[in-house]
DNA sequence: GGAGTTTACGAATGTCGTAACTATC
DNA sequence: GATAGTTACGACATTCGTAAACTCC
């Protein structure tokens, strides 16, 4: 069985995670555990078939592919509070 | 609890009902059942805080808002769809 | 009454947090 | 031995599909 699809959740995990560099920050951040942030990183890495960040459970570093989702996620996350915004900001619009 | 957060697969169901404008079809496309893509689409509306169709039970229609969001929602799924493809197309980049 | 959407309800899946494990310093 | 990430495991929550209910033609 198989989900395969990128969903924003573990986006958010992982751009999270990204700017801390630091998973316990960043779970912290997000309100969450840092086993379940782990969990949902390795999901994503798996859905993309890359590894996203080199760990030596000592301190954890962006690789070459972590930095492009970096990149490309902020844009895409940024894009959909977009969305959510324009709609929130006009519960029953002006006119 | 909340999680009041625009999720992909929620932009999928509603995507795709919006292009058939038939919720059986909708659902078939995507492999699901339609009272699934139905709970998916009703929980959008909620989060969003809006009515995106015009249900008369008989057929189904696009509202002001759902028309927006099937502009912005399609951008932003293809978006997401070059992110993915962007990573699979090269597993063990070429160079 | 039939086509189409929604609600009710168990069953199956997924996700969470705690705690134990592993590894680095 | 302390710090940081991961794995194991029950508990909890979400999501599913079937089937019944509802609604408009």
């Amino acid at each position: 069985w198989s989900k395969h699809v990128l969903e924003l959740h573990q986006l958010r995990c992982f751009v999270a995670a990204a700017e801390e560099l630091h998973f316990g920050r960043a779970a912290q951040r997000l309100q969450m555990m840092p086993s379940a942030l782990g969990r949902h990183i390795k999901l994503l890495e798996e859905d993309l078939g890359a590894r996203l960040f080199a760990r030596t459970t000592r301190a954890v570093s962006l690789t070459e592919d972590g930095a492009t989702l970096l990149r490309e996620g902020r844009a895409l996350l940024s894009r959909a509070e977009a969305i959510e915004d324009g709609f929130r900001r006009w519960l029953r619009k002006p006119q």
